[in-house]
DNA sequence: CGCATAACCTATCAGTGATAACTTATCACT
DNA sequence: AGTGATAAGTTATCACTGATAGGTTATGCG
């Protein structure tokens, strides 16, 4: 916003890549502070201290940059989500679990989580978005097919086709997330119960009525 | 896109109605071409045949001229919806087919759900957007709400809270809606296949198992 | 006719993403 | 130490964006 005429001294030879970081963590805090659309090259390259067009030396456009700030956030989330399952079984709670993860990554952290999945592929470089968005959010989502799998080997999910399953809780999951992103103000129930109804009406479709654990 | 010289006849003195109409026709046609983002406000008027500026005499700005689009794209819904189960009991079936109505609505005009439901607020001109859209958007939910309450007052619908049960179901089919207006590219499976079994989740999750049409 | 004003125009603004062309610091190598 | 290749970064500028200021013109009423 302010001039910030405070300039990063040059970085050494080899060491591009550092300046590439700074520009991606700015770019991020900028986001979380006011939104993906709000901020312009120019405040971004302020916040790092170097010029506009040096940016253009580290990314090919703002969208790559925005692209790749959505990437890190997803290499987050799949750390996240590799973390806390592999120690458990496949179990109703461990997927209840992985779910609300997913539902908190995207709550933390909005704005990746617009540029991964809501934001308009713009017409202009059609191949850098896809080919980086696409292939994260393909990786996240094997992931949450593999865990799934996993629930249909130990005999727990419905019948059907396993993709199809993914993809229809995904598609939950999603609407939740991005409508308490996109539309914070509407009138919402208190939001830990929404989500909780929520994902169990999501685990309730995936898996089979086995006495297991009902939570009825 | 071409320059289009071509001028509209200035309206009589009384009609600048007609001619903001006009304006949202040309703007819905141009967003159904090329995405909101991606049309400009010169582009629009050279559509129309005024100048740029002369926009700015029928809407306050280009963000107010977008939730205009939006909200007769909401008239639209509403319209669908109440014409197609008026006649019809609160049934499962008919259930389905209101959710029906709202994917294919989305699917249909992907740029005015779009505006409605996935853009990000823009932070200046605060009021514009929440009055118009918001409002529009708490008509078309409560529409909603008011079927599930018939479905409730017939004793079709598990316990619960309305409101909680509403937004959950909500949520179901805007994920879907919007994943699929998002990432069109993603390997989805049979789209056909794939709405009929998310909608069999979303009917699993909101009524009661009693042995009226369960389809397994 | 006169004239108020709705409808619309031209000119211009600051800000945007992006590119071209130039400068400067750093490093490997003699 | 000096030289040259080049990574890193600069300034100047482009076409385009949404938006505003201020003037112009056609329209319809009295």
């Amino acid at each position: 916003m302010l001039a910030s005429a405070v300039r990063s001294p040059r970085k050494p030879r080899g060491h591009g890549g550092e300046r590439r970081q700074e520009i991606l963590d700015a770019a991020l805090a900028l986001y979380a502070e006011r939104g993906v659309q709000g901020v312009s090259t120019r405040e971004i390259a302020a916040a790092v201290g170097i010029s506009q067009p040096a940016l253009y030396g580290h990314f090919r456009s703002l969208n790559a940059l925005q692209v790749e700030v959505c990437a890190q956030a997803f290499v987050d989330l799949r750390r996240r989500q590799a973390a806390q399952v592999d120690a458990e079984g496949p179990t109703r709670d461990s997927f209840l679990r992985a779910c609300r993860t997913y539902i908190d990554f995207g709550l933390e952290q909005p704005d990746a989580y617009r540029v991964a999945f809501m934001l308009e592929k713009p017409a202009a470089d059609p191949d850098a978005h896809e080919d980086k968005v696409l292939a994260a959010g393909l990786e996240a989502f094997g992931d949450f097919r593999r865990r799934i799998e996993r629930l249909a080997a130990a005999g727990l999910t419905r019948p059907g086709d396993l993709t199809l399953l993914t993809q229809s809780i995904w598609a939950g999951l999603h609407g939740l997330v991005s409508l308490l992103i996109a539309r914070p103000d509407f009138p919402w129930v208190e939001r830990e119960t929404l989500i909780a109804r929520h994902l169990e009406m999501l685990a309730d479709g995936l898996l089979s009525d086995g006495g297991l654990s009902p939570h009825r």
